[in-house]
Formats: structure tokens, C-alpha cells, sequence
DNA sequence: TAATTATACGTAACCAGTTACATAATCAAT
DNA sequence: ATTGATTATGTAACTGGTTACGTATAATTA
């Protein structure tokens, strides 16, 4: 079908879906063939029943992969057509054991030569292709079950996006933003002080004129991210991190990792030597990224926010 | 799982739709991380409407291969969704004209970068597979098109029952088989004639002493098949095959074939050029069986027998 | 032009599976 | 022994598809 040719490979879902339908609807008719009153999909139930064994509903249903009620409903179809006998577990009152019957047994005779001919078939199929189906599907479970499609489309999805920001230097039209990306974590995590007004309502009085810098993380032009590096009147530190946030549906796409890398640079270009930042150990990410960039923790000098239970700092 | 190993190439059906089911499940989930308000089962549908164009019901479904049942749903579903626009055709009132709404267009967006995810992902995956399961899946279905699983299987089980098809020399245990089995046809479309009566009634006299021979086909010990090759007296023709009869029950299993091979051994080994016989044009089964042996039409012969209307020849 | 046949498509019923939930029995830990 | 957790299983409701069927419209043919 045209169909499959455009769309591309994202369709190999609903590819696999239609070849599995083709191939059951066939089943149906070779059963039929076989002059075997046996509904296809008794087979599964049917196949871990045929070595004689009696097995409870549930084990059943893990051995061949269907959930239990799938098996209860079959076995009682089965049941209604006399192939299987099902009986009461004397052991374990809870547990409806399930064995062929005779007539069940007897079917075995005649099924066997289906199962030879479409075995042979099959066979036939897989011999005459140059990609083997069966060893495909054996791979792709085997990668599946490693990492499901959706761990690796979550991983393709966040490369992708993090390829997309963009960092830039502040400008006044961030200014909205560099305030809402703020508040956002304080008010979610804390309450906004008195300092955070100031700085997040005067960025150019409180931050720019005095020396420091802000930097905005863009995504499809959308800002997303920030972070400043304030100057300090201090004899120890140059420059503090600090003001940092990331929107909450921009999370997990490493762009606290990318503005920060930004903001040093710039201190590195200012000539700083010492960088100091302020947090709290309940943000154990942002925490976290600190530890990844070289900050190690400190401890003695006041902050004028109530929030601050950690200082950090970094030698550049 | 182990079922899969243990059961063998035959359950390769079952197998297919299990990754299939797998794939699905992860396709829902990997919609609600792109947070799309979308059904994957849409899908389809939208995907054939998403260059703009407008369609009726029924060429969507035969487009995607759906049902129009389904495509009915899925388009009430998103009309609902406000993601289609119907409108009756002016054309032609039965149809039901189809196209993407302002909002549906919109979130072609993002849904592009979902495609160009998942297409990523499943084409890293088809990488670190040696077999790869795109493919496989192209050449099943190319072999099933051109010959479905169950004419295969139909034909495998032929050869299988042939196989167990023996042919033997007429002895006069099979005297009762010989008249029995030639009635049958005979009697079911025909009626039965003087000259049936005398060869079947008296083989060894009016066949085996003149020169001719019958063969019989047994299957499980018991006559299924019989054929006869009857010595003329003719310039032209040295033998006519005739009699040949195949139980109802045992149709299908080549067996015609197998008698008819033998009954032409022989007659090379007893040196004939030209075989005759005569049918009617009623037993499509016979007549195409005889072409298949390389019998050609021919005519002009007087016949004993008042069903007959179409005479053939075989130069060995 | 009338009558028949074919097409488009919606509704209903079914199918093979699922998940969610209820119930009864058993196990485990106080 | 009690009580809470776990297990086995059945029932009900849902899902994404199907086939069967009815109705309206269009196309074809006598």
C-alpha cells in the first residue's frame, strides 16, 4: 500500500498491527481447513495444556502472556466444547485447575499435522525473505525490553530540544520574564522577599549597572530560562550566581547546565576568580547541577535571604 | 518468553501481534509526553489529511486500509476534538467530505517534531538490529500478496497427504474398489451405461487380459483412487487411460495426478506413442488435470459412451 | 423515464483482547 | 488467634477494531 511508503518508519506500529492481521485472519481459515472445530485463539491455552499437565488460570495466563481474564474466558469456551476439564485445586481452594479432557487429547492427533504444515510453511516464508521476520522480532524484543520505545523517544526529545536553546544575553524585553522565571520556583518552594523584589523589578539598576550580567535561555524564541551574575562587595568573592530559573515545562533539557556555563564564562572574561551562590538543599537539582559545575559547599557569611540554608563557591 | 521458543515458527501469528500490542501501548504514552490532546488511532487519518487536502469517508479508509466504520468514528471523534471540518460533498450528497480544521492544521506543529522523534528512534533501533524488521515485514507482505499463508498451507498439506498416497497394481482384493469408487462419479453426474457395467463388472476380462492395467491409490491401507489403461484397437491410439475415479473424501491430495503418472509409466514401458481418452467438459477438475499431463483436444473417434463430449490425446 | 443496481456512510452488534474491581482464600506478622 | 497483605479468579466495563445491515443518493440499463 501507498500508505506505508510515504509515512516512513514512525509507522511500524500500526506496519507489525496490519501484517499480525493478515497473518490471523488466515489462521482462522486454516483451521478451518483442518475440519478441527477449534477457535484460533484457544491455541495458546490449548498448546500449554497439550502435554497432559493440569495448570491453574493464572499460570496459564503468564505462560503465554495474556492477562488472566483473556484465559478464564477462553477456558470457559473450551470448557463448553468439552476439551478441557476444569476442577477445583484441593491444596489451594482459590485455584481453578484446568486439564484437557479426552475429546481434548484427541484433537491433539488430528492439530498435529496442522501444526507440521503450517511450521513447514512459515519456514518456507523465512527462507525465501533476505531479512528474517522471526529473528527480527527477537531482536527488537530483546531492545525493547532494555529500553522501551518511550524511554528512548523521551531521550531523543530531550537531545533534540536541548539542541534547540539558545543562550543570549540579556535584554530589557526579557525583563517580564526574568521576573515570572523567578517566581516561579521562590513562590513555589518559598515566599518572595524584599531582595528578590529589587532585583527581579531593576535588573538594569541592581544587576547590569553594577557590573554583573544576565543571560536568557531561548527555546523556539520563547524564553525559558535564566540566570544573572551579580556583583559583589566583597573582598573574597567577585561575582554571585544567582537568580537562576528554569520554567517548570522546560525542565530535564539541561538548560540550567547551559546558562551556567554562559554566566562563568562571562565572570572568567570579567577576570573573576572566586564565584559565590546561595541556595536551599530542598532544590536537590539545581543542588546537584552545582556539584556538576565545581561549586563545593561554605559557610559563614550572611545572606540577606531567609531561604538560604547552603552557600556554595567555585575557584575558576 | 519461553512460550515463543518452545512452540515453534507456527505461532509466528501471535508473536507479530504481541510486539505490535507492545509498540501500540508505548505510542499512547509517547502522544501524552508530547501533551497533545491526539489519539493515537487517529492517526491515520489525520496523517492522510494533514497536506490540506479534503476527503470522503470511504476514499480515506481505503487509503489507510481501515473499515469506513472506523474512519466514521475516528472522524466524529476529531470533528468533535474540533480537529475536522465535514461537509456534505455538493457533488455527490452520499459523501461525506473531510478536511483539517484551522485547529487540527495547527497542531501539525507539534506534532511534526513527535514524528521526526519517534522516526529517529525506531531508525536507531532498526540499526542495532542485524535483521531488520522494516524490511522483513515489506518482503511478508510481498510473498503473502503474491500467495497468501493459507494457499500455501493448502498446498503444503497436499504434499504432505500425497506423500502418504501410495499407488499399487490392481489385484482383485480391489475389484469391489474398482466398480464402487467409478459409480460414485459416475452415477453423480452420469448415469451409469452398458460399457460401464462390462469393464467394471469384469476388469480382469475387458482390461488386464486384453493388455491393460488399473492402478489403485490407497491412503491408510484403504482404495481412495483408481485409473485404468485400456488396450485399443486402433491404428492410431494404443491404450485409453478411462476409469478413473478419486473418492470424494480423499479430493484435493494430487491423487488423480499420482494414479494418472503411474497408469502413463506404464504404458511408456509397454511401448505406446499415443494415449486416448474421452471425458466431459462437466468435470472441470479432470479436464484440467488432463491438460496438465500435456493431453490435447482432439475429435473425430466414435464413442461407446453417450457422456462423453470431448476426446484427448497424449503423444508419450 | 422507470426500475434496477451500485455506492456512500451511518448504526448496531460483535469480537478479542484489555483494565478495574470485587470476592474469596491463603499467607505472614503480630 | 487476629489482622492486614497478597494471591487467584471471576465479572463488568471499556477499546479499537470488525462485519452486517439499512437508508439515501447516484449510476446504469431496459
Amino acid at each position: 500500500m501507498d500508505y506505508f511508503n510515504t509515512i516512513g518508519k514512525k509507522a511500524i506500529g500500526s506496519r507489525v498491527r496490519r501484517l499480525s492481521e493478515q497473518i490471523t485472519e488466515d489462521a482462522g481459515h486454516i483451521y478451518k481447513l483442518y475440519a478441527i472445530d477449534f477457535n484460533p485463539k484457544w491455541f495458546p491455552v490449548y498448546y500449554v495444556l497439550s502435554n497432559g499437565e493440569q495448570k491453574a488460570v493464572t499460570a496459564i495466563s503468564k505462560e503465554i502472556g495474556h492477562s488472566h481474564p483473556s484465559v478464564s474466558k477462553i477456558v470457559r469456551e473450551m470448557q463448553k466444547k468439552g476439551l478441557v476439564v476444569e476442577k477445583k485445586d484441593p491444596l489451594d481452594a482459590r485455584k481453578n485447575v484446568v486439564s484437557l479432557s479426552k475429546k481434548g487429547k484427541e484433537i491433539n492427533a488430528k492439530i498435529k499435522f496442522q501444526y507440521e504444515d503450517v511450521n513447514q510453511v512459515v519456514e518456507e516464508v523465512l527462507e525465501q525473505t533476505t531479512h528474517n521476520l522471526w529473528k527480527a522480532i527477537e531482536e527488537w524484543e530483546f531492545l525493547l525490553q532494555q529500553k522501551s520505545l518511550l524511554r528512548r523517544v523521551i531521550e531523543q526529545k530531550k537531545m533534540r530540544e536541548s539542541k534547540a536553546v539558545t543562550i543570549v544575553p540579556y535584554s530589557p524585553k526579557h525583563k517580564k520574564a526574568f521576573r515570572a522565571l523567578n517566581e516561579e520556583w521562590i513562590s513555589t518552594y518559598f515566599t518572595m522577599e524584599k531582595s528578590d523584589f529589587k532585583a527581579l523589578d531593576h535588573p538594569k539598576e541592581y544587576i547590569l549597572d553594577k557590573g554583573g550580567c544576565i543571560y536568557v535561555a531561548l527555546l523556539n524564541n520563547e524564553a525559558v530560562g535564566v540566570c544573572a551574575l551579580i556583583s559583589m562587595n566583597d573582598p573574597e568573592y567577585d561575582f554571585e550566581l544567582a537568580k537562576m530559573g528554569v520554567s517548570l515545562k522546560a525542565q530535564g533539557k539541561n538548560i540550567g547546565w547551559l546558562l551556567a556555563q554562559a554566566v562563568l564564562q562571562k565572570a572568567r572574561e570579567l577576570g573573576a576568580k572566586k564565584i559565590y551562590l546561595e541556595s536551599n538543599t530542598i532544590l536537590e537539582p539545581a543542588i546537584n547541577l552545582y556539584h556538576k559545575l565545581g561549586f563545593k559547599k561554605v559557610s559563614g557569611r550572611e545572606s540577606p535571604y531567609a531561604r538560604c540554608n547552603i552557600q556554595m563557591a567555585l575557584e575558576l
